[in-house]
DNA sequence: CGCGGAATTGAGATTCATTCTCAGTTTCAA
DNA sequence: TTGAAACTGAGAATGAATCTCAATTCCGCG
């Protein structure tokens, strides 16, 4: 019965165009020329050693997909891109990999409104926001020095301390709209 | 430090103890001296009205409870006050009121880190923002307009057309704060 | 190199919120 | 009053995510 819903997924994940989504969100601005996945793989294995998991080969394959895919990443499309390489990795593993990635901070989980948890890399990555297109559902990540400090602020003055925040624009890119304003073809 | 809110979600969505939730949240800073639920439910007649829907007893019940009521209620804690007047209405049909109430634009829907969908009032209510206690889930609104143009800028200069936007502040309030400062009895 | 216990895996079951289906009921305009 | 259309409740269905468990794999130890 997976078989059936997997199938589902896969076909969903597949032609939509979820399959660009996030293609174009900015990756590490400015980082370094290192190669991330391999100092990610390195601190991994240090978080599994630490506590006494196993590397197995299925853990693997869905890290280095991870790390070498773009964007923000929802279990579906992980899942579908990991089975294009072993067709026998179950939905299960993927959610249990990106918990662990994400405890090990090595990924983080974003819930946007798509009702689907989508993970990014979170390697020595500064925090930042998120601007999602409704229409092409790209999203472009940002960084404000100055909103950051006035959500402090604010929460300041009504006795708060704020521990994690998330600020989520959503509309129509540049693209989409002029597209939306001279043809309407897709 | 996303990671640990997973546990404390399931926790509390397992638990139950949700009543309290948005509680504390502010009801229309300095509004009209108006009842509110009875202009609600005149727009919500004439949107009935408009488009061939009918008003029943069901649903009367569930917006005047609705209305009564204060913070940002999930479908759960609403059906469990309807059901203390009317213990046969059925979930589907809370679920349904409130969909033609999101869409008559007399309330509207959060999505808050805790998997389920919030309701709140939005009968001539401005754009908020939400302050939100991890602790005692207290739900704060608050409103700055800095913020905004600021966000409204950054929007700008990716080229993205803003159409709606979330803002959530998560941390501890005051008095969760200092509750957990010195002894630990809650 | 081979053991054996602990961790891991896949598949299906399960949970939770929400939506859908459908037979019986209610509303309301004519 | 009447009948078509909207509504309702209960349970089935859906979808994401988690859990269960028997079978498998990993890996430190000898």
């Amino acid at each position: 019965m997976d078989t059936a819903t997997r199938d589902e997924k896969r076909r969903r994940a597949a032609s939509g165009v979820q399959g660009r989504a996030g293609t174009r969100s900015a990756r590490a601005p400015a980082g370094g020329p290192v190669a991330p996945s391999a100092a990610a793989r390195e601190r991994l294995a240090r978080w599994i050693a630490e506590r006494g998991l196993k590397s197995t080969r299925q853990r693997d394959l869905i890290v280095d997909t991870f790390f070498n895919a773009t964007g923000h990443l929802s279990v579906d499309e992980l899942l579908a891109e990991v089975s294009r390489r072993d067709a026998h990795i179950g939905a299960a593993t993927v959610y249990r990999t990106m918990k662990i990635l994400t405890d090990a901070g090595l990924a983080s989980a974003r819930h946007f409104d798509d009702g689907q948890t989508r993970y990014e890399a979170a390697l020595d990555r500064h925090h930042h926001d998120h601007l999602i297109c409704t229409s092409c559902h790209a999203i472009i990540e940002f960084e404000n020095e100055r909103i950051e400090e006035l959500q402090d602020q604010v929460a300041h003055q009504h006795g708060f301390t704020v521990t994690r925040h998330k600020l989520e624009l959503y509309g129509l890119c540049g693209d989409c709209r002029s597209r939306q304003a001279s043809g309407s073809a897709p």
